[in-house]
DNA sequence: ATTGTGCTTTTAATGATAAAAATCACCGCT
DNA sequence: AGCGGTGATTTTTATCATTAAAAGCACAAT
């Protein structure tokens, strides 16, 4: 077969929805504006309007087009449920890599992998082929895709790259004007951290969500498409990394709070130097960090 | 129809041309033997010898395989011009959207597209996708590709990425171990910038090789599979942008080589600071060239 | 002039299909 | 038994025809 017909569905049923809410008898919107309503192609709108038509739910002769029943439930179409999106696809895959500790060199299967996650070749392949750059898979010359892995190898370098990047913001944010609307930010987030290292012992489980923000507030200040890109490369790894190394949770925690802490003092008092040697401490420790959790799964 | 059978047609006039250089009458290899020497599939080796004793060409009972008549030139079988490669569509592809200056925001037809670089629309999809990350091509909500261009904005942004990876391998670079290699390569490279500075007259269009050299050589001390990846989409485009901005391009090459060349007696003096600072003039000299290059092409 | 509809053309997502690779099963020889 | 080979079968992936959806065109009605 071709292309599903998800989007007539869809709109069908939306279509069904819109009509229980008219009187008797009331005279319908154009084509066109159902399909801007809608967000579909107008053609959707017609190949609906004559399956509702040939139900005997409304009648059409040109322009003048009525209701002529109120819908009934079964008047709607199921719809089969859908593939996922490429978004789900990216944390389903990720977590696959991930979690099994697929073992570096493994050769993709592409049928095996597209059932697996209920997506069409096609989009896995698409998806595949946009993670080329992150390093963690290839194509091999004669077809296929091979997983490289998340290897030590490539969490030390990636920990690098990261500091490259991170190490550069520090320094643009240390020379923000007074003015700029980052350093109430910075304040905000201070606070946060403070706030969590009061009730730590209970809530050290929230810090995840708070590191990501204020890594994401240094480099906000970056204003470049390609740090943002690899951002989330960044943040999406050791995000499902600080998932698992659940030891020492608590105490890996209030001591990251500290780190953050004392870079933000650094650049509150605009000491750009301090808050670059500050900052080059916690991402040693945050390197340490990733590559012990490493370690510890491995060996599981 | 699916799959080409290019790699059958390819193997059969290989297995041909070798079949030419045995005596009459003479036993042939091993079907793995040949499958590995033409590095192929042993089913693409057998769907050969079958062809080759239909024609009469070789007699095969078991593993007793014999040449029965050398072959004829009308034995070849004729290939289809082949699709051309990955390498060679990106390079075409880059030089469509920056030489015909497409204009942001354009909506790629893959289809038309396929057609144009003569590449299978499967082929272009993937390698659209694959771009992703480059920041030069955005995904369409409802299918479609859209090509974000190549604005300013872009060009400021990936010279400011640029600087940020290069400044951190001259930092690199500086504090190297005296017996690293790479002091070798530096002074051979230097060698030839002296070289060419002193014929800059005549071959002054040779610059932009070793500019390529030059810069590869800086980034090839930061061992980093992303700092890597950024480097080919980076030398990818300035490369591109030399060649067209013609104007004072003999004046510019000299200078620039004056800029290396400071950079590079920096380093021989370990001098770190002071190479850093001549990178960052060099590299701002080099945005200025990109930017004015790109607003004389816009006008044309 | 604007808004709407009927009809046609174009485009891209999907599944079927065939080429190629990988795997299995078995044989003959040492 | 073990190695090197062939025959047959089973995956697996690149390509293409097909179809839903979108875009475009011409004209009618208000």
């Amino acid at each position: 077969m071709a292309r599903t017909d998800t989007r007539f569905r869809q709109a069908h049923n939306q279509m069904l929805d819109h009509l229980r809410t008219l009187p008797h008898d009331a005279p319908l919107a154009s084509e066109v504006q159902f399909a801007t309503r809608l967000g579909v192609s107008r053609t959707v709108v017609r190949a609906v309007m004559q399956k509702l038509a040939a139900d005997g739910i409304l009648r059409q002769d040109g322009r003048g087009k009525r209701l002529v029943r109120a819908p009934r439930d079964k008047d709607r179409l199921p719809l089969r449920d859908d593939y996922i999106g490429r978004d789900e696809l990216e944390a389903r895959f990720l977590d696959w890599v991930l979690r099994f500790d697929v073992p570096a060199g493994t050769a993709l299967n592409i049928t095996q992998l597209a059932r697996q996650f209920n997506v069409p070749t096609h989009a896995l392949q698409e998806f595949l082929a946009s993670l080329g750059q992150s390093g963690l898979i290839e194509r091999r010359p004669r077809g296929g895709w091979r997983l490289l892995g998340f290897t030590a190898d490539y969490a030390v370098e990636l920990s690098e790259f990261r500091q490259v990047l991170e190490l550069n913001a520090v320094r643009s944010f240390a020379a923000l004007p007074a003015d700029h609307p980052a350093w109430a930010d910075l304040a905000r987030v201070r606070d946060e951290h403070l706030d969590l290292l009061s009730r730590i012992e209970r809530d050290y489980h929230d810090f995840s969500r708070l590191d990501g923000r204020f890594h994401a507030l240094i480099n906000s200040v970056v204003q470049n498409r390609f740090v943002a890109e690899f951002q989330k490369v960044i943040s999406l790894i050791f995000h499902y990394h600080y998932q698992w190394d659940k030891t020492m949770e608590r105490f890996r925690n209030e001591a990251a709070i500290g780190e953050h802490l004392r870079i933000m003092t650094a650049l509150e008092a605009r000491d750009g130097p301090a808050a670059e040697a500050a900052a080059r401490t916690h991402l040693a420790t945050s390197k340490e960090t990733l590559l012990s959790s490493m370690r510890g799964h491995h060996l599981a």
